[in-house]
DNA sequence: CAAAATTAATTTCCAATTTAAGTATATAGT
DNA sequence: ACTATATACTTAAATTGGAAATTAATTTTG
């Protein structure tokens, strides 16, 4: 069992935690500018695509555990970005769609979000920025 | 400028706060053995090595906002496993120690996040992980 | 087919975080 | 030396988040 050398940035989960931080406050500083935090943009994104997604896997994929989802649709609900419906087959399902208005907002965060990541793919170099990607991919997968 | 291809998964920062959750929440998970948190860990870490951190400088390290940092280090205080002293000579400084209580703690925390360590280490492999680990760190610094 | 178990989302209650303001000390400029 | 500005930490108020319990629908099983 090797030692970890006594250093805090030779844990991985802390070097991950540190590189988290730097994207994502930078994007959250930047989306703020239109009122909205880094989970709207995730579920408008998804919802802009994936049309109708159940509340329990919309929760997954946007990394929100299920109460913090339901509170957040609520308010954006309140806010007119998107609806619930029931799901016809399976009433415990409820499925989220986004709305108008939702979506004309999710295109301006989406030029946020553009920006920001042609940002630190132009200051960190596209083939390195690759390689890190795959890296993050295949580490998410194992 | 390139369009992102609609794609979630494409967003580094995506990528990232994946990656981050995975490996924060085994870590909590791993760390909830002995009733704490990820943050008590940093903090013990860090202040094991490098005694008497002035607070701002120890929130920046463990990445923490300072509002929050002082209300663990209160509860911390409380446990008995770090205590704070005003600085002599710049009285607005606090200077956080960790205590020997503290550091019989620390220790506990320290194989359980080298456990856990080790087994991403083992799992992805200690090729891959170096170079992801250069790769993050260039990022951070970038 | 009825009872038990499972799945899905939400609610409740409490603790933690954030933002903004406040207090105290130190530094800079005139 | 005195006022203005800046720095460091804490406090306060409002918001949010998490764990456990709840409600409701569906599926399994004896």
């Amino acid at each position: 069992m090797p030692r970890n050398d006594q250093q805090i940035e030779n844990y991985i989960a802390y070097l991950m935690a540190q590189a988290h931080r730097k994207l994502h406050l930078d994007l959250e500083k930047s989306l703020k500018s239109e009122g909205m935090q880094v989970e709207h943009w995730r579920i408008l994104e998804i919802l802009s695509e994936r049309k109708g997604q159940i509340a329990g896997n919309l929760a997954k994929i946007v990394l929100m555990n299920p109460p913090a989802l339901t509170k957040m649709i609520d308010r954006m609900v309140a806010n007119g970005y998107v609806h619930r419906l029931v799901d016809n087959v399976d009433q415990r399902k409820v499925r989220i769609f986004i709305t108008e208005h939702g979506y004309h907002l999710f295109l301006k965060l989406q030029n946020l979000a553009d920006a920001q990541n042609n940002t630190v793919n132009n200051r960190f170099g596209n083939k390195k920025m690759e390689k890190l990607k795959t890296l993050l991919n295949q580490l998410i997968l194992s």
